[in-house]
DNA sequence: TTGTACGCGTTATCAT
DNA sequence: ATGATAACGCGTACAA
């Protein structure tokens, strides 16, 4: 900046004004103004975003804490994050957070986030209680995404009606003649833990013991389906439907009928939760809960970065956003009892 | 820091020596180092990483630029390198370039990528002309990971042996007796137009033409294998299987042949490329080319932010890591003739 | 209308 | 062994 303005035969100050244009109560001739752009656009000047940083300028950076990357749904997401952010003219910087033991790194991420203006949290990271803690102690405006309806949230959190999207899904198995329902989850909190009791509520509803081996937890990933369907199989084999609390799981069960011969529909019902694009693509297509990503995320970052702004008093915002159901192949009317 | 400066008794100047042990030729009393240490403690101080990225520190944040995160292959490899990253005190900073046409808002990212002290492009950039001209030109240091093999490359690249494994899968198919192999990749340069082109060297070598309606162009999505399989059955029903460019391609293809009652590997075998996870767990499960992802991102990361720098002098370097076949479900002796 | 001077939080250099 | 001071690039209050 001040070779733009040694080249004008400005002072540097002049140049500022002019490349940011300038406030009200200033006025710049029209003459210097045009002499001091042109030079500036010779140049190939641009201004340093660090100094501005310096300045207490807003790093333009969001940071986005999430589990794992690799799992389609939060893939989405993130996608769904980087355009919203871009539209606002903010990059996201990802902050991994693998394991609960990670815990301290995750803390780096934070530490490095200093530099961000915001922090979403992508997932459910209730039990990472330094994490949370840390977070809320800081500088940045912090927004978690599908991070469970746990009281007295420190933090503003977007997500979606679990029990509706369960309710959505096991009506439609119910619909469809199942009664012996299986679900295979995730330990862990948040959504799985809601997801789970709106099931265990449901199935208590239809006059059946949930706790009566009905109820399986797995890693979430594709390959943990197989072991989920051996354990139902054996341990429940009057099952004729299964509810996966993620697509992924669901997709690692359709693959583990397939290898035990087991047809979908016909010998067994599969529904999932998600609505990851391999959904529309799998064998047999997936009946799964389609949550809506893009305005979850536009929500999480309207608090964030844009002007609906929380201002620390009372309970912090939180808003559920409704789900609905896509039926596809992979669920059918019971053919047996 | 100057509180702690104060709060001490000390200059500002002393406790930046001790905070940040200082270099060999100055020396600091024993007393003194620790009486700061333990209020800068006590005060929780913690450095400000602008103002020293302002000093010329390096910023730790490596730009990622890709297309598509939705791509199960590519969030692995994103994976790969946030953890990379992470093990050397690095951030990964996302840069979406979406289409082609998003040129100029990839841009966008390259100058917010100033504040980055290196960046990897993820997969083919070579048709972004701007862009790359403007990493080349730009102060940080670019790698090219999957980005091809094209000639007078402006920056070093780390990718994979195509033409190697291609050649494996293809062998495999011949090894059990097809010989009518369809092609079902990307319209685009780098890897997709190697994979492409060894397929069709391959094929000459057996003595059939591919040029002969063997080759189909979709687009990189689960969702393009249906029109492809049905293109690849009108033009050319001798074809007794298909090998597709890249995983999620070949997910599409297992989903439309079962849709079109096609048994697969009886009816039809199917190859893929890249070993996405979901590739262990679909129905069935696929034969694919697996490459060293973890490896190939980290030879890149060491020559963004490793020793091994390019002088800028001479040919850049390429290096080519090898992949291997995995031999799965989708591929059986064929049946027909 | 424009120039001068200061400060953001560090680190590096020079002087004490 | 430590203190004072300049500089990094920018925005801005104040002086001219």
């Amino acid at each position: 900046m001040s070779d733009v303005a040694a080249a004008a035969g400005v002072a540097q100050s002049t140049v500022s004004r002019i490349l940011n244009d300038a406030p009200a109560p200033i006025s710049v001739s029209a003459e210097t103004r045009e002499r001091v752009q042109a030079i500036a656009r010779d140049l190939g000047y641009s201004p340093h975003p660090i100094a501005r940083a310096l300045r207490g300028a807003p790093t333009m950076l969001l940071g986005a804490i999430v589990r794992d990357i690799t799992d389609p749904f939060f893939a989405g997401a993130i996608e769904a994050l980087s355009v919203e952010c871009k539209a606002r003219g903010y990059s996201v910087v990802l902050g991994h957070a693998r394991a609960t033991e990670d815990e301290a790194l995750a803390m780096t991420a934070v530490l490095e986030a200093r530099q961000c203006d915001a922090i979403v949290l992508l997932g459910d990271f209730t039990a990472e209680h330094r994490l949370v803690a840390d977070l809320r102690d800081g500088r940045a405006r912090v927004v978690g995404l599908w991070h469970g309806s746990e009281r007295d949230r420190p933090f503003v959190t977007v997500g979606v009606d679990n029990h509706f999207g369960v309710q959505l899904a096991m009506t439609h198995l119910t619909s469809l003649g199942h009664r012996h329902i299986a679900y295979v989850g995730v330990r862990s909190l948040g959504d799985m833990q809601e997801r789970e009791s709106a099931y265990a509520r449901f199935m208590r509803a239809q006059g059946v013991d949930p706790e009566a081996g009905y109820i399986h937890k797995v890693e979430n990933s594709v390959g943990s389906g197989v072991q989920a369907l051996a354990g139902i199989l054996e341990r429940t084999p009057d099952v004729t439907a299964i509810f996966a609390a993620t697509d992924n799981i669901a997709m690692g069960l359709l693959h583990a009928a397939y290898e035990r011969g087991l047809r979908i529909p016909d010998d067994l019902s599969v529904v999932g939760f998600d609505d990851i694009p391999m959904a529309a693509a799998s064998v047999p297509t997936l009946t799964t809960v389609q949550m809506p990503i893009a305005e979850i995320v536009a929500r999480g970052v309207e608090y964030c970065i844009g002007e609906e702004v929380w201002s620390g008093e009372g309970p912090a915002p939180h808003e559920l956003l409704t789900p609905r159901l896509i039926v596809r192949r992979s669920t059918g009317a019971v053919s047996r009892s």
